[in-house]
DNA sequence: TTATCATATGAGCAATCACTCATATGAATG
DNA sequence: CATTCATATGAGTGATTGCTCATATGATAA
């Protein structure tokens, strides 16, 4: 696995960001890489909802629902606040709703990709 | 896990993208969810390179990346041409630069609230 | 052809993770 | 107070996954 790349490793190596915050960023994207918490943030982003309601709207358990929150607090995209006995739930990031809408662009075109080579 | 959230329900629900479309999404994201991944990808915004300078830049085996550029490669993300016994490889979609770059927006915003409830 | 270099790939393994189940916590209500 | 409702959480499990190792493929060079 050796020929020559010293020019160009040494200037992509000056370039890329540090080890620590690349990973980070897989971290970020990581919590977006499942269908649940992408389903929860969706959700959230059209109201701000208590745990139950969000159980009920995917068809899943409270407690499967109340893990992912967790995670998702976790990492400060939601945040969370008592009212009564229930616990309302809210998106806590402004980039949650950019992020989701980049992904969702990628998808759309590369739709419209297939259907154009489709109908080829 | 029940009280009345019918009306709120129903509205989520019709706005809601539909379920193969939010798991479509999530499998995406889960492209970038790894930092060998989003390593490679960041590289590749640099410049384009074969599989053997991807892996003495990232200090891999070849083996290693050679797989990670397959799940790539079949995500679309990222393209390849043969030159002579080398095989080059580059990003193939616009979108993974703007998708890092708002995941990266997100931890820079994020570390600087941090900064800032320190010094406080 | 044979040898070599660069890459691809299949099997196997260890680690991660999303869920379930049982239970704990915490607030309202009687 | 005890009970009930909404949520949180710890342990355990099956499935997924990123890597290693060995080997296959594919192109060039001798």
């Amino acid at each position: 696995m050796v020929h020559n790349h010293e020019k160009l490793l040494e200037k992509v190596r000056h370039d890329l960001p540090t080890d620590e915050l690349l990973s980070d960023l897989a971290d970020l994207f990581k919590l977006f890489g499942d269908s649940t918490r992408v389903k929860i943030l969706f959700a959230l982003l059209e109201s701000e909802m208590c745990v139950c309601a969000i159980a009920e709207l995917l068809n899943m358990t409270q407690s499967a629902i109340s893990h992912q929150l967790r995670t998702l607090r976790g990492a400060n995209l939601v945040g969370n606040r008592r009212e009564g006995k229930t616990v309302v739930y809210f998106l806590a990031d402004e980039h949650v709703h950019t992020i989701l809408a980049e992904g969702f662009k990628h998808l759309i075109e590369e739709r419209n990709n297939l259907n154009y080579i489709e109908e080829d």
